[in-house]
DNA sequence: TTATTCTTTAGACTTAAGACAAAAGACTCG
DNA sequence: CGAGTCTTTTGTCTTAAGTCTAAAGAATAA
């Protein structure tokens, strides 16, 4: 029951809209392996992680996997790109671990924002603090060297070191496998 | 008046709407070389650029500039942390051009979207949008070479070329003035 | 117009990190 | 369990792009 909480944590909300905002998501649950959505799809939907852990990836000019970015619990995923701009998506979503997911469409999404105020001010909100994560993360791939990246992601989510391969972090740090494992090897 | 324009692209409004959104800006002028904000303080404002040309840049820790982003007519500019966290930005925004700017507190700014449903849809679908271009800025930094960069800027906006410094264009590209000055004379 | 300052180009040298190859560990599953 | 498949580490070699320096061009101001 976590989603509640998230969204609470924008906006302060009656019980009663907790319960309707709370009943437009459907639960899900994924194995290890699945994906919540592939390349070449138009993603329809949002997710929100209860529960498992995610990547996106994407497959740069030479076929080699990129992960764009990791999702634990309480995040929310979808392919933004898709959804603004009604294409297909070039990303992939993949669940590391067995998940637990609450899912709402696009279409109910956006009914939502444009239907109920309340609603809206958690997207607006939510979205600012997406923009905020972006930022920095942009940021740190200009001016950080591969060390850096990897010194500064190993304190601010030392989860990830868990829970996702190295070959996954290396890409998501924009490194190769080889480069970060002689960066973990060097102290 | 592009600004109402501007916010109809979003969201179709009212003539009502549109004037009640538009007399919460206030025009200013500024010169070439002013600021919009500097590093240090609590970006308190919000600006819409209607002539013009901005860019948002911070100091790395060798004290380099480094260009953050380029703001031409109809962008929107602030410091989104400092919003956000209401902290003390890292970031100058300065004008390369003589500019006449719209500008909207964002104490004023969030007071609209907290009481107005129709500016909190404005809200959101900009700052989709915002997310969408931060993406593609992303997944460009990972994967392009240097070369690849040049290329794709000179492409998508070739007007930069035009109205900002080799240096400023650079730092923003994430090269070096020299690196970027040889891809130049290469072809 | 001529200083003065800032921007761009060019040359020589260095280096961080990529590419490629192969061995060593760790998982998975029939 | 052992064969096969991934993942991680290690070694060597290459290269794209950075650093440092200086000269040439532009722009600005006196």
């Amino acid at each position: 029951m976590k989603l509640p909480d998230f969204l609470r944590s924008y906006v302060p909300l009656s019980p009663e809209q907790e319960k309707e905002f709370f009943t437009c998501f459907k639960m899900k649950r994924y194995e290890k392996g699945s994906f919540l959505f592939k390349q070449g799809q138009i993603c329809k939907e949002i997710f929100f992680i209860e529960k498992g852990f995610a990547r996106n990836f994407y497959y740069n000019s030479s076929g080699k996997e990129i992960t764009a970015w990791f999702f634990a619990e309480e995040s929310v995923v979808t392919a933004i790109d898709s959804f603004y701009y009604k294409k297909e998506t070039p990303e992939n979503c993949e669940l590391l671990e067995d998940s637990v997911v609450y899912v709402i469409s696009l279409n109910e999404l956006e009914t939502l924002v444009n239907q109920n105020h309340d609603f809206a001010r958690i997207a607006f909100y939510f979205l600012l603090s997406i923009v905020s994560q972006a930022n920095e993360y942009i940021v740190n791939l200009k001016l950080q060297t591969a060390k850096d990246k990897y010194k500064s992601l190993l304190s601010s989510n030392p989860d990830i070191f868990q829970r996702a391969s190295l070959t996954h972090i290396a890409s998501f740090l924009g490194i190769t496998r080889e480069t970060l494992s002689r960066l973990r090897s060097e102290k």
